[in-house]
DNA sequence: AATCTATTCAAGAAATTATTTGAATACACA
DNA sequence: TGTGTATTCAAATAATTTCTTGAATAGATT
């Protein structure tokens, strides 16, 4: 008898691991540790979710085995266990994509709508930058940030934005902006977010056009 | 705005094929599909549940895109519907092999103990019997069955198993025998069994002992 | 038409999960 | 040694899930 039920507590071991990835908020914290290793903070952040429901959420990727962590001075670390993990996370968003309707529609609705793809008007930038919506994003190199930027923007340089996302905050909207309406960085910038899973957009313009309109800017030094 | 919250609501659609994938029940139920077209009554006694909770596990999994369904006439049947959610299964399965401990141990404990390779004694089966707690399975040619046999006993001829898996309880233990105590026949069908995630194991001896014993026995025709 | 059968639906109880809040821990730095 | 910081823990609440029970449906069979 010792036995009986031994196909069931397989199973339930197996569906631990499925319960681990049966929210969205556990998923998104385990695509960004995909990406590399990461701290709680920096992960809770960019989640938009408070530190303790993170800590806990990720308590539950590392009983399940999806993830490991290490703790160094203050910080507590996490990362994939395995590369079978990433392997598992692609099967599943592959028969998501494949199997369910709201998938298809979801991406098709975002990359398609008006809202997205044109660029923000300084006007309605302004607004939001006030209201904490967004996060400004100067895509030139530094040079020319340091000489003078959108006021609030933060500057990523091109190239660099893989190494920097933890300053970006999912839960907000980014919207990028270079030299001018035509400047082919903030395109790339945008398209490369947006695959990323960010929500963002293109700022009207650029820098040159928001300066002359005499709209709030800032300079370094 | 209107596409503000994008990426959770895909990552809440991810989350959708963890969830259905988060409960044991579910995951066996998937196992058996996988097999092969079921209809929802066999489903339920296969995985020993009853049939409206088995609907409605079916349910869950047809509206995560896992499986699909037909009917025919009165009966419904579950298929699996694409083959890349047999290699998300087998992803999942692979990680919790590889990451939880508790797997290994099961596996391990189930293989070597004392309890499932030894065989079992008339008199314990006996007692299982009457208390509805063992499937009493006659492995050997059906001419021999007819002939007499353990009462209670269904024949699954050798060769046959994998077509009659409906007729076996998954809640059930199930004891095999054949014509004696070093019938290769019970052997094989135990292993066969057991690889297939039932609860298998040996009678003592094989029908001649249980025979001569003066044990209760059963005749056709 | 009446009955039977396989499945689904609906409602409710018990268990589990997600999130928030505030306190506890554990390490670093002054 | 005391203060600050990153993380975890613990308790409480709201929401969700699981399973059971009994009724409803829809297609066969008599």
């Amino acid at each position: 008898m010792s036995s009986n039920g031994f196909k069931q507590q397989l199973f339930a071991q197996f569906a631990r691991i499925g319960k681990a990835m049966s929210n969205g908020n556990r998923l998104e914290l385990l695509e960004f540790i995909a990406q590399g290793e990461r701290s709680v903070e920096e992960l809770a952040k960019v989640a938009g979710l408070t530190v303790a429901n993170t800590s806990q959420h990720l308590q539950q990727l590392r009983q399940s085995g999806l993830v490991t962590s290490r703790k160094e001075g203050l910080k507590v670390y996490y990362r994939i266990s395995d590369n079978d993990v990433i392997a598992l996370f692609s099967a599943l968003r592959g028969v998501a994509d494949r199997h369910l309707a709201e998938v298809t529609l979801l991406v098709q609705n975002y990359l398609t709508s008006r809202d997205t793809l044109e660029p923000v008007p300084h006007h309605e930038l302004l607004e939001r930058v006030r209201d904490g919506l967004v996060t400004v994003l100067d895509v030139r190199p530094e040079e020319e940030y340091v000489a003078g930027h959108v006021s609030g923007a933060i500057n990523i340089p091109p190239g660099e934005l893989e190494d920097h996302l933890d300053e970006l905050d999912a839960g907000h909207e980014i919207i990028a902006y270079c030299r001018g309406p035509h400047c082919i960085l903030a395109f790339e910038a945008v398209a490369r977010l947006r695959q990323m899973g960010f929500n963002a957009r293109r700022m009207e313009d650029g820098y040159p056009e928001w300066q002359a309109s005499g709209l709030p800017t800032r300079k370094l030094q």
